[in-house]
DNA sequence: AAAGCAAACAACCGCAATCTG
DNA sequence: TCAGATTGCGGTTGTTTGCTT
């Protein structure tokens, strides 16, 4: 019954690594690279799953990787990344140089869980589920409830209508009303040294909608990102918007609360509607106000 | 010293996403 | 376009290690 097992079982070695099945796994991914791992037990003469092979070399024996010994800054870090990012292992160890999914999953799962509040704990790792419960209670992967997530899309631009009470912030492209016109003004964008947007403004129009477009650098790293700050681009029509949207960012995305970016970190932009609303003074419900424009 | 227990961690498994022919 | 193959992810489990009694 279910699924075929992904490699025949027979005869292959499980458990614990030997040092000899490391060297001989690692000497045959200096010389071929990484990759064609279903083959790559047949070609290298390991009695090991294709899986198993990938698992170890990613999680131990990369060249690159840094083990045990995590700092406070990188506790902390897992810790923001977690609350912002829920369960993705992956994504939280990307932005972390030399540590890998695995060794988060269990760092968080033996040692944080059990120190950040509750509340936490409780909405975004099923996982804390080891408090005391059985292993055997097999919690799916739920995201925390108050944080949005997409899919991977590059979204760069939030545009915000103020003319219907702050909350007319746009739909998904596929979602937009025909009657709207996008009268907004454009705000261009120019790189700072931290891969950030410095908004300026290009053009204006009759109607005060804008455009903001953040701009995140898909290589920025989230510790860049707490910290943060637009600049406004000086005095003009959209300072008071920048203003908030600044407030919120270091409010909200600083602390790590409800807003997510996609699943690589690109640039992308989804702002939870609760917290919206609550800075934005609007009573707007999801989808109403935001829009996540594609720009690639 | 030994048994019991819990914590830590390496590895496995199933599922879903992505790739490829 | 689609089905099968492959890869990657995250939850879970098994084993080892260290502490306590």
């Amino acid at each position: 019954m279910g699924r075929s097992p992904c490699c025949a079982k027979e005869g292959l070695n499980k458990g614990a690594w030997t040092a000899l099945e490391d060297r001989v796994l690692s000497e045959y991914i200096k010389v071929h690279g990484e990759g064609g791992w279903r083959n790559l037990p047949k070609k290298a003469g390991l009695k090991r799953c294709g899986k198993s092979c990938r698992l170890r070399w990613l999680n131990y024996l990369r060249p690159d990787i840094k083990r045990g010994n995590i700092s406070p800054d990188e506790e902390e870090l897992i810790v923001r990344l977690h609350k912002l990012l829920g369960n993705r292992w992956s994504l939280i160890a990307g932005r972390l140089p030399g540590r890998t999914d695995n060794e988060i999953k269990n760092y968080w799962n033996t040692n944080l869980s059990k120190r950040v509040p509750d509340q936490e704990a409780h909405s975004s790792s099923p996982s804390s589920a080891g408090h005391g419960e059985p292993r055997s209670n097999k919690a799916k992967n739920v995201m925390s409830h108050n944080v949005v997530r997409t899919k991977a899309a590059k979204c760069t631009k939030v545009f915000i209508n103020p003319q219907l009470p702050r909350k007319g912030l746009l739909l998904a492209d596929d979602h937009k009303p025909e009657d709207y016109h996008r009268q907004q003004a454009v705000v261009d964008h120019q790189p700072d040294g931290n891969g950030l947007s410095s908004p300026s403004l290009l053009e204006n129009s009759s109607s005060s909608d804008f455009l903001m477009d953040f701009d995140m650098n898909s290589e920025l790293c989230l510790a860049n990102l707490l910290g943060l700050e637009f600049s406004s681009g000086g005095d003009n029509l959209f300072s008071e918007e920048m203003q908030l949207h600044q407030q919120y960012w270091s409010d909200n995305v600083g602390s790590g609360e409800d807003c997510v970016a996609d699943d690589q970190f690109q640039p992308t932009t989804i702002l939870n509607f609760q917290s919206l609303n609550s800075f934005l003074n609007a009573d707007a419900n999801q989808g109403d106000w935001l829009e996540l424009a594609e720009t690639s």
